[in-house]
DNA sequence: GTGAAAGCGCTAACAC
DNA sequence: GTGTTAGCGCTTTCAC
């Protein structure tokens, strides 16, 4: 039972997994005939198909993809997808969608994660391409020039979700922030907020959050009003990334009335640091949050936010690159959308 | 700019990639030179060594490891991991956190999602097996035979996370889910709790959660009390889940006086439905949940719950995974340690 | 320190 | 409907 004594064991008789030469062989067919039959390419008897496949179910044999992979080159049916993190946000959920509907096409997914991270970026997708995939999901449209050169040279379809590229490499999937900013903005405003601020995370990390943040900062400014007061905090965005951010932008700026968050879960951050010290809401200070997270099913108060369908993203996204892959004819850009939830906290 | 141009562009003088092959030929040295130069492999001359990576670099050389797991059969690097779901619980945390530690050792990861389905991962396994992985993790210990006998043939290093098994496959690395419910049982208990219930979700899958609860009732056996009242949801554990799974078993069972949910998630939705409904926690009711999630930094009243560092978690079953690989010795059981919270919502 | 030959398991291209 | 030949890009083995 132990496999570690297999292990061991297998070290001795090498190799010892059914080959299709040997399948062949036992079918008293050749190779080839054998491998029509294993691909269901047609072109043999449909006594021959018995025979090859009783053999093949009899000997155990495991069809070796690297093997097919490397010899027709075209045929790899290997993707990989990078995305910033799995715990936490909506990325866990996007990355189980892409997966589940690559699978049903017959691809197998790379994952990797890069916190953001230009230069992990690049230094995956490097890895990545080594293994010769068919196609690439990326997160995000800013990438470093050696990642688009790398993806230029490999001339494989490249997917970049999340966040909507109007000028994409290969084909954009994704949403656009800025406008879920802005209306966030507008919202916040048209309910009488006048002094607004932003929590966010991840500094070095332009883009996607950031986005919004500039979309929120515009509408404030078409209103006339302050500028918005932000805090990014050197840390992934998180529930208790948004009760400290909160902290920390209050002790900065104590008249603020109203506080956007990169995302759902910063924002339950921000609402229960403003239940722990007395801040009402929303009378006192507006919250409001991004992504339309699980969390906020469970919340006293509904949750102003901006709600986006992850697996609506993960599904267009792993759809568009295997059509992409399969030649079919998609659309460059891809919108996904978005859906602002009014909500009472904002 | 367009990738998509140079794809077609591409279809057109197929294989432009440079090979060890013609590395080699600039260097005027063999392909096999050429090969221990790039894999670092010695015997060859300082001089040679500049002149092979000189040629490399300057063609843009990316090695085939299609084609160097194809040949050399042992050195596949390729490892699949398999978890229930990537969202909602900890399995994002641990699943980023194998995938960070494979890399550094040059291992790549092939991820799947399998619903704690026993079906879906047998033929994950099939699909993965043909890539000839040289090692696998699994969540849990529970495999279908024929999962047990691909595993077997296979003979790679497999590794049980998550779950401890005392008898594993190969090696277990994971929690005693089993003391974690009995500790968390006796807790409840000796806070005076009489007649406590349980909320769980996905009835198919026994382990784990399940196993907790076990744990649990025997907990409330021991100490003479009424047996374990229970609520196993159709669904995926979460927020919104916990909510109506209390909302469930209180309808059944309305004089309960404390609730062990299958994971914190879980029981943050009890909370809401108490606070809701004007059940006062701790007094009214009580409630404990499981893992230690990054929400529960952000509650009002600490949760009584048990703590998983599921970093610690997977940097244990990929560092034992290489280990097998490298045919280091390792313990066949590695048990991560947890932490009962007491908190005061229990 | 270097190289030549063989072969990993499969499929494409072409016979028959 | 079936078989033969060649070759994908690399490593292993053995020779020099």
């Amino acid at each position: 039972m132990h496999v570690r004594k297999a292990v061991i064991a297998a070290m001795k008789d090498k190799k010892q997994r059914a080959s299709l030469a040997e399948i062949a062989r036992a079918a008293r067919v050749s190779k080839m005939t054998a491998s029509r039959v294993m691909r269901d390419a047609g072109g043999f008897s449909e006594e021959t198909r018995e025979r090859v496949l009783r053999e093949a179910s009899r000997l155990n044999y495991v069809p070796n993809r690297l093997a097919v992979a490397f010899a027709s080159d075209a045929a790899s049916t290997l993707v990989g997808v990078l995305v910033p993190r799995l715990s936490g946000g909506l990325f866990g959920d996007v990355v189980e969608t892409i997966d589940r509907t690559l699978a049903r096409f017959g691809y197998q997914t790379m994952i990797g994660t890069y916190e953001q991270r230009l230069d992990v970026e690049e230094s995956w997708l490097k890895a990545l391409l080594s293994w010769r995939p068919t196609g690439v999901i990326l997160t995000g449209r800013r990438h470093s020039p050696q990642t688009t050169a790398m993806l230029q040279a490999a001339s494989i379809p490249v997917v970049e979700m999340w966040e909507l590229n109007t000028r994409p490499m290969d084909v954009s999937v994704g949403v656009n922030h800025f406008d879920c900013g802005y209306e966030m903005g507008r919202l916040l405003v048209s309910r009488g907020r006048r002094k607004i601020g932003y929590v966010g995370a991840e500094p070095h990390a332009p883009g996607m959050g950031r986005t919004r943040m500039t979309g929120c900062a515009e509408a404030i400014r078409d209103a006339g009003l302050a500028p918005l007061e932000t805090e990014i905090l050197n840390d992934r965005p998180g529930f208790y990334a948004g009760f400290y951010g909160t902290e920390t932008l209050l002790s900065r700026h104590a008249s603020l009335d109203a506080i956007y968050y990169q995302d759902d879960a910063m924002a339950v951050g921000g609402l229960s640091f403003c239940s722990a010290n007395g801040i009402t809401v929303p009378d006192d200070m507006g919250i409001a949050g991004w992504g339309g997270m699980d969390v906020t099913s469970v919340l006293e108060k509904k949750l102003t936010t901006t709600t986006m369908a992850a697996t609506r993203l993960g599904k267009s996204a792993a759809e568009a690159l295997v059509a992409r892959i399969h030649d079919e004819p998609v659309a460059d850009v891809i919108e996904v959308p978005t859906r602002l939830v009014p909500g009472n906290t904002g």
